[in-house]
DNA sequence: CCTTAAACGAGACGGTACGTCGAGTCTTTCC
DNA sequence: GGAAAGACTCGACGTACCGTCTCGTTTAAGG
C-alpha cells in the first residue's frame, strides 16, 4: 500500500534534464552524427555511468530528448474533413521542416528497430499523427463525406510517407503548399460524390 | 585520338571489385552500422588507403556498393497507366522488400545530404523509379486517360514515398497487396471520368 | 594529513608493469627500432589509450622501460681513487656492454631533446654514473690524491664519453681491458706527484 | 674498343644530385626523423623508385646525403703535437657544432650498424678524424714528445669521444674551450716528462 | 540518529575504428 | 631498357568514443 520505496539514493531528476536538454541542444546543433555520449557527459557535467543507467547507447538517447519536448501538437480544427486535415497537416509539415525533423528521421534510421525503446520512440513521434489522421477520415466516413478504400493503411501511408521521404531523400522542401497539395490529391481520391458514380 | 593515359600504375579494377563485393555482402548481412572501412579492407584483402582513395568515408562505400549492382529494373510493360504502374510498383517493391532496403534506407539517412556522391546515389537509386513513373503519368495524360493534379511533384511523392516510409518506420510490411493498393487509391485521385466532370 | 587523493579510477598499477615488461622485452629482443606502441598494446593485453595516457610516443615509453629496472647500479668500493673508479667504470661497461646499452644510446638518439620525459633519463641513465665520478675525483682531490684541470667537466666526458662513442660507432667493443685504460689514462692526466712539479 | 656503353636510358645524374640536396636540406631543416622518402620524392620532384634504385631505406639515403659535402676538412698546421691536434679539434668542434653535428649522430645511431653503407659512413665521416689523430700521436712519439699508453686506441676514444657524447647526450654544448681543454687534458696524460719518472 | 544502499562525479580501463602517413613494391608510359 | 609517375599492400600512427569498471562522495529511507 504504501509506495513500494527502494532504500538508497533515488535518481536525481536534476540529472536527468540536464542529459536530455544537452542532448536535444547538441542533436539540433550537431546532428545526430555528432550526438555522442561522451559529449553529452562531459557538457552536462553528469558523469556517463549515469547516462548508460538510464539509456543503452546514444539512439536511445536521442529518442529519448526527441521525445522529452512532449509529442507534436497537432491543431485539428476544422468541421469537415478538409479543412481538420489541412489544418493537421500544417502543423506536421512546420514541426518537421525544421532540422529537428531530419533529425527524426536520421534517429529512427540508426535505431535498432527491434528495441522498445523505438518501439515508443515510432509510435509518439512518428505514428501518432497518423492515427489522429485515421481518426479524421472514419468520422468522415461515419458523417458521409468520404468512402475509404479497402487499405485504408495504404492511404494513411501515401498522406504521411511524403513528409518522411522528403526529408530522407531531400529532393524537394517541406514548403507551404505540401500540406494543402498531399490534403487536396488525398481528398480526390477518396471523396465522396454522385460524380464518382461508377 | 590515342586515349590520353596517364603515367603511373593504373587503378587496379581488380581491387576495386573486391571492395565493392566485399562492402555489398556485409551491408546485406549485417547492416549499414556494421560496415567499417577497416573490415572491408581486411575482409577483401585491400589496404585501408585503397578504399580511402576512391571513397570519403564508410557512407560513400555503401552506396558505391549498393549502386554496383546497376540501377534497379523496372517492369513497366502494360498498356495502359494502371497496368504499367502497377507492373512498376511490383518489381520496385520486390526490390526492396529485402534487407537491401532497409540498408538503403539507412544509408541514405546517414550520408551527408550535400555531398555529390549522395546526389548520385539519391538519383540512381531513389528517385530513378519516381522519375520513370513520372514519364508514364505524362504519357498517360497525353492519351487522355488522366488528369494531372496542378502539383505533380507531390503526386509522385505520394506514389513513392510510402515505400520508403514503410521501410523506415517498419509499421508495416512491403507486401503483396502493396502496390496494387497505392496505384488503386492514386488513380483514384486522377483518374479521368465523366464521372468527375468539375 | 589524508592522502590527496584524486577523484575517479585510479591509474591500474598493474597495467604500467605489463606495459613497461612487454615494452623493456622488445626492446631487448627487437631493438627500439621494433619497438612500436601498436605491438606492445597488443602483447601486454593493454588498450593503446593506456600507453599514450601515460607517455607520449613509443620514445618515452621506451625511456620510461629504460628506467623501470632502477638506475644502474654501480659498485664503488675502493679506498683510492684508482680502485674506486675502476670498480665503478667495470660496473657501468658491464651493464652497457649488452644489447640494451645499443638500446639506450638509440633510444637516447631518437628522443626529443627539450622533453622533460628525455631530461629525466639523461639524468639517471646516462649522467648519473658522470655525477658520481665527479664525487670520486673530489674527494680523491680532498684527499690530496689528484689535481683536477681547470675544466673537471671535459675530463668528465673524457672519462665516460668514450662508453658511448663506442656503443654509438662500434668500431671497438666494449671489452674487458677497456675500463682499466681509461681509468689508468685519465688517472695519468691528474695523479698528483712530485713528479709533476710545475 | 668502343666505350662499353650498356643499353638503355642512363641514370641522370642530375636526379642524383637533386636527390642529395633536398635530403640535405631536409636533414638540417628538419632532422633525421623527418627524413622519409615519400618527403625527398616529392620535394625533389623525383619518383620513389629512382631513390630505392640507388639507397635501401631512409637511413643510407641520409648518410649519403651527409656524405655528400666530401668529409670533413682538418686544419692539421702545427709543428708540435699540442698546436697541431690543437688546430684539428678546432675544426672539428666547428665542424660538428652546428645542426648537421646532431643529425650525423643520430644518423648513426638509426642505421643498420651491420651494412656496408654504415661502415663507409664510420670511415669518412667518424673515424676518419680518429685516424688523423693517431698519425699525430705517432708522429709525436717519434720525435719523442710524448709516450703513448698501451692501449692507444682507449686514448683516441678519450680525445674524440666526448664529441659525439655532448652531441648524443646534450648536457653540454660544444663551445669554444672545449677543443683546449681536451688536449690539454690528454697532453697531460701522454707528455713526455722527465718529470714523470715512474 | 545512524546505518545502509543506491546514485552520483570523475576518470581509467580494454577495445574498435577512425582517417593519415610512410614504407617498400609493382605496373605502366615516356624518353 | 632505365627513368619517372603513381597506385598498390601493408603496418603503424595518434585520436575519438564505446561501454564497463572502480573509486570516494552525496543523499535519502529505514532501522
Amino acid at each position: 500500500m504504501s509506495p513500494p520505496r527502494r532504500p538508497g539514493r533515488p535518481p536525481s531528476q536534476l540529472a536527468r534534464t540536464k542529459i536530455l536538454k544537452t542532448a536535444h541542444d547538441m542533436l539540433i546543433k550537431d546532428g545526430f552524427g555528432r550526438l555522442t555520449v561522451e559529449a553529452v557527459a562531459a557538457q552536462s557535467g553528469v558523469g556517463k555511468p549515469t547516462i548508460y543507467r538510464q539509456w543503452a547507447n546514444a539512439s536511445e538517447l536521442a529518442m529519448a530528448a526527441l521525445m522529452s519536448g512532449g509529442p507534436v501538437k497537432l491543431e485539428e480544427s476544422g468541421t469537415n474533413l478538409r479543412s481538420a486535415l489541412t489544418a493537421q497537416m500544417r502543423s506536421l509539415v512546420q514541426a518537421f521542416a525544421t532540422t529537428r525533423g531530419r533529425q527524426i528521421t536520421m534517429t529512427l534510421a540508426a535505431a535498432d528497430p527491434e528495441s522498445e525503446y523505438t518501439k515508443a520512440f515510432r509510435n509518439q513521434v512518428i505514428l501518432s499523427s497518423r492515427e489522429a489522421g485515421r481518426a479524421l477520415l472514419q468520422e468522415a466516413t461515419v458523417r458521409g463525406e468520404v468512402t475509404l478504400p479497402q487499405d485504408v493503411e495504404v492511404l494513411l501511408d501515401m498522406i504521411y510517407g511524403p513528409v518522411y521521404y522528403r526529408l530522407l531523400v531531400g529532393h524537394r522542401p517541406l514548403d507551404a503548399g505540401f500540406a494543402e497539395s498531399i490534403v487536396a490529391i488525398a481528398l480526390d481520391a477518396v471523396a465522396n460524390a454522385d460524380r464518382k458514380p461508377r
